[in-house]
RNA sequence: CGGGGUGUAGCUUAGCCUGGUAGAGCGCCUGGUUUGGGACCAGGAGGUCGUAGGUUCGAAUCCUAUCGCCCCGACCA
């Protein structure tokens, strides 16, 4: 039990200049939390009850699941990094860890960095200590501060750079045990949640070196949400926009013959799509073919879409380079003769095409049969061009973004699209950090293999933000009550009188036995100040004692996410209190 | 990093265009009246106007630079 008075609940009847969405708001009005700087918070005492009730379930469902918590350094020797695969593409958002010093050295690589993420930790650990297939499976966890110097922090803790997670790394002999650990994992998850009260949904996202449906995001619908997930209710597909695909092609479908002869025609000053939609050219965007120039790891590649899709970036990462970016105006004229607006990939008109890493094409390019496409030739572009004939293409794959109303590739049925906020994510990695770091066991036929990883993650202090930013009302917060900071609320509106007091205690007493944590609003404020505070910090079961209930001999008994007040005598209070917080807890 | 904003008391902000004594509300302190949904009266404390240069007789206000913060884009739990 604690009391209001002695503790530390600064609450604020309006909101800091910087927040824009509700949660956010809310997080600081309620005194959860205070900003430090740009993404830096301090959970001030209301908000960390808050991340502890979060990590205890955590904790309860992972060790259900036979997961083990030990705890990394997040100071991070920067060479783990450097031995592993993704330095490149991670250092960008990692903090350096090195001596401060005295400001007067250059820049130099740096000695250390503060953990992103620990598979870097994780997996040089178990190849030293792990050797055997008797000690395997495995499966690792933490929950911990993580860093990450975000381009941008955002909206609260829904991307901070210091932020809470619990991150799990699972060690198998196989790729069948890696699946078993997935979805022990995936159920874990499916239960923390749902004890939480966060409504989540399970998308599938980009699965990497597994294929298949080997990766889930774990997404609570919000408008606020900065990831998209594509879905459809009936056949009940969802997943990310980055990896969302849509049975666009149909499965038997026959590639156009031929239409006609390539034909060069004279484009002066058409640059782009629009411009050789329009009169005189009238060539729709479903009939053209759009080209674009990226470099990966240092070469250049195309990529072929129809002229009316949109390039999903995150597509591209299904190629295998471990960087890459749209090449420069600069560098693309050398390779393919033109400056942008007049590319193409048509074969014989690509001025270096032995420069190029490849050529891919977005399967959809089959639906336009003949189109036209830019002649490598500035001010000039190619009619008739038949993808079949007349494309060098050196793989074809799934690289533009779905649009909603697209044919589901389960049911047909048309994709929806809604904002959502992600939570969690579930992931199997394969053998790739196993081979960099040399993790291998020996099974019973004395042959060495690589160990099979998965990786995990909960965000706890964002699906604290995600919580309260789809439970709130225009008052306060509604915690659900297993991650409520307390569960009851016993509001004394007149503090000063003995009897209430002594009354508080004792109903708040009843409810501590009952299993509830419980705070007592013994502050002398007036009513309308406690009464819009509690609504404010959302305790799920509120207690009212004053003294005008007291000489009716009653005390109030009310629930935040509902309206109606029951009056109980005092007599009854007790047991009603305790009867109360035993079927919240059902 | 690109584009757009913004910085005035613990919080929300007016004043800036058109240079001339820094204002309000909330919160805080004191006293009083109040007391079931963010009370009222009286008094009070609290501000290098983000920072550094410049223009000017004079700068919160105009100019330059710089830093912080917010929003839009690429990244992610």
């Amino acid at each position: 039990m604690k009391l209001w008075s002695q503790y530390f609940i600064p609450t604020l009847k309006e909101s800091p200049a910087d927040a824009e969405i509700a949660s956010h708001k809310l997080l600081v009005r309620a005194g959860l939390v205070r900003k430090l700087g740009g993404g830096l918070y301090t959970y001030l005492p209301l908000g960390l009850r808050v991340i502890q009730k979060l990590t205890q379930i955590c904790r309860e469902e992972l060790d259900a699941a036979g997961a083990i918590e030990l705890w990394m350094p997040h100071v991070h020797p920067a060479e783990n990094w450097q031995q592993g695969p993704r330095w490149a593409a991670a250092r960008e958002i990692m903090f350096r860890a090195d001596s401060a010093g005295d400001g007067k050295r250059g820049p130099r690589e740096p000695e250390f960095v503060l953990g992103p993420t620990h598979e870097e930790v994780i997996t040089p650990l178990v190849k030293a200590e792990i050797t055997s297939y008797r000690d395997l499976p495995k499966n690792f966890y933490q929950i911990a501060t993580k860093f990450r110097n975000e381009i941008r922090p955002r909206y609260g803790l829904m991307r901070a750079r210091e932020f809470i997670m619990m991150d799990a790394y699972s060690f198998d002999v196989d790729d069948n045990g890696a699946i078993k650990s997935y979805h022990a994992m995936k159920a874990a998850y499916e239960s923390f949640f749902r004890r939480v009260g966060a409504h989540t949904i399970a998308v599938e996202a980009d699965t990497g070196v597994m294929g298949g449906s080997f990766s889930h995001e774990f997404m609570v619908p919000a408008e606020v949400g900065d990831a998209d997930v594509i879905y459809n209710d009936e056949s009940g597909y969802a997943a990310n926009r980055e990896k969302a695909t849509s049975a666009l092609v149909p499965a038997d479908f026959v590639d156009a013959a031929p239409g006609g002869a390539l034909e060069e025609f004279p484009t002066p000053g058409v640059v782009t799509i629009a411009a050789l939609e329009a009169a005189p050219f009238s060539v729709p965007a479903e009939k053209q073919f759009k080209t674009l120039v990226y470099i990966g790891e240092g070469k250049p590649f195309l990529v072929i879409l129809r002229g009316c899709d949109e390039l999903e970036e995150a597509k591209l990462g299904a190629l295998g380079f471990a960087v890459f970016r749209p090449a420069t105006p600069d560098e693309i004229e050398p390779v393919l003769g033109a400056k942008p607006g007049s590319l193409g990939a048509v074969k014989g008109t690509i001025k270096n095409a032995a420069a190029l890493a490849g050529v891919f094409a977005d399967q959809a390019i089959r639906l336009v049969g003949d189109g036209t496409t830019g002649a490598n030739k500035d001010g000039f572009h190619l009619r008739n061009v038949n993808v079949a004939r007349d494309l060098a293409v050196t793989k074809f794959g799934d690289f533009r973004r779905v649009r909603p109303g697209e044919p589901d590739v389960k049911s047909g049925q048309p994709l929806q699209v809604r904002r959502g906020i992600e939570v969690g994510h579930i992931f199997i990695l394969g053998t790739k950090y196993a081979e960099k770091y040399g993790a291998a066991y020996t099974d019973d036929q004395k042959q060495s293999h690589l160990m099979v990883m998965g990786c995990y993650g909960i965000g706890i202090s964002r699906t604290m933000q995600a919580i309260i930013e789809h439970s709130h009302d225009a008052d306060g917060i509604l915690w659900p009550w297993n991650c409520a900071p307390f569960h009851v609320l016993v509001c004394v509106l007149d503090p000063q009188l003995p009897e209430a007091m002594e009354i508080a205690r004792k109903l708040a007493a009843a409810a501590g036995r009952a299993g509830a944590d419980v705070l007592v609003d013994d502050r002398a404020e007036r009513p309308g100040v406690k009464f819009k505070d509690a609504d404010l910090i959302g305790i799920p079961l509120r207690l009212t004692i004053g003294g005008k209930g007291l000489k009716e001999g009653i005390v109030e008994l009310k629930w935040r996410a509902q309206k109606d007040v029951a009056k109980v005598p005092l007599a009854d209070a007790e047991a009603r209190v305790a009867a109360a917080v035993a079927e919240a807890q059902a």
